[in-house]
DNA sequence: GTGGAACGCTACGATACCGTAGCGTAGTGG
DNA sequence: CCACTACGCTACGGTATCGTAGCGTTCCAC
């Protein structure tokens, strides 16, 4: 985003309040908008990444004028920001007794995500972008936070179940799962198949490993 | 490069051979402008990424004339392209004797490489590009394949020394070896650490792993 | 119904780039 | 010393975006 300065994410709304006096509802025509928005933005975003992005072209696609795109994000920045934001996709924590089939189920998820082309074909914009935005580094942290989180989780679980080491490095050993699978969508472009994740699941579980005895071996 | 065609990368020289009648000597003021502006190409694009690379502003940091960028690359893709492919770095191979060692000989490169600012920062860039650009798809493949090689040689140096099964799966312990340092800086941004690198090379060169008849176990 | 908010449309001004033209200058090689 | 080539400079034409203004229209809420 070389042309626009960042300008604060906040947006002062014309002048009332667009929610009626109940609740927190709001009218269905600024739903309306705003969900065709960003539902557009974010195919967008996907087709054509960060630095592609128009609003114009959101625009021309949702059919929502661009006046009113620009009434509700006061900056092209922050609509891409936005639908950034919604790639988070909270992955669901799975519980299957055992750490193999936990951390089966989560690899499965996640090469799942990597095969939807939608969302792996943003990310790698959102990357780059993160290295020199500091606003999309935030996102960037959010989306990374969102799919290590699980595995922190179900690792965490291993460990209180006694089936890791205490010494476990959860850091160590979370990279050595996701690294791999999404060295090979974004780096490798090789597919990632059951045999694949399999293999990587059982290097990484049964070298459990990443404590730091094993280096002593 | 939302805005310009692709564009063939052959450029037609103005009209004359720009090589003097013996070898493949060039003018010295050609050679001067190429890698003024190649080495700021590759600079700028560090910096701004592929996205925010401006013919205009090499020119400018360059002292190179707008004009005179022309002369040598026909559209400004042709000069990301050429930029880009200057971060091929081919790696060494070691030979240390061991599979040990020559893995951990290369994870360090890797891992320095990976410190290196400018080198680490394009590539996201190019990744994201070639996710929709075949050119830089192709710039990208040959940068992987840069990576990838030496640790390919050593792994079958290793099973021909008898160090690894027969049935070893280069392509998967590759990822195991660099996925992990791919994600520690890009997604996770976390150090990469001599502790790290050691547990990943244990990892997975102990779990010899890789081969599938681990998977019985 | 009716008032007001939200929307659509067209048109702008301002920038930033791309890539080219034309012409004069400087440096290279013989 | 001389021709020839590469270079620098200024100025364009063309395009794509950003973000805004003004005004009429539609739709929600009461």
């Amino acid at each position: 985003m070389p042309r626009t300065a960042p300008g604060s994410a906040e947006h002062a709304r014309p002048s009332a309040p667009a929610t009626t006096a109940s609740g927190g509802e709001v009218d269905g025509r600024v739903r309306r908008s705003r969900d065709r928005v960003l539902t557009t933005a974010f195919e967008l975003l996907s087709e054509s990444g960060v630095s592609g992005f128009t609003i114009d072209e959101v625009a021309r696609r949702s059919g929502v004028a661009k006046t009113t795109i620009y009434r509700h994000w006061p900056t092209r920045a922050a609509l891409v920001i936005d639908a950034c934001s919604r790639i988070t996709a909270e992955q669901q924590v799975p519980d299957t007794g055992s750490l193999d089939g936990d951390v089966a189920a989560i690899l499965a998820d996640i090469a799942h995500l990597l095969g939807a082309a939608r969302w792996a074909s943003v990310l790698p914009s959102i990357v780059d972008a993160a290295e020199r935005d500091p606003e999309f580094a935030d996102v960037h942290r959010g989306i990374q936070h969102g799919h290590a989180a699980p595995l922190r989780e179900v690792l965490q679980r291993a460990a209180d179940r006694g089936e890791l080491p205490a010494t476990a490095n959860f850091s160590s050993m979370i990279a050595g799962l996701l690294g791999p699978l999404f060295y090979r969508r974004w780096f490798s472009r090789e597919p990632l198949d059951d045999q694949f994740l399999t293999i990587v699941a059982a290097v990484v579980l049964s070298g459990q490993g990443a404590t730091d005895d094993a280096l002593q071996a």
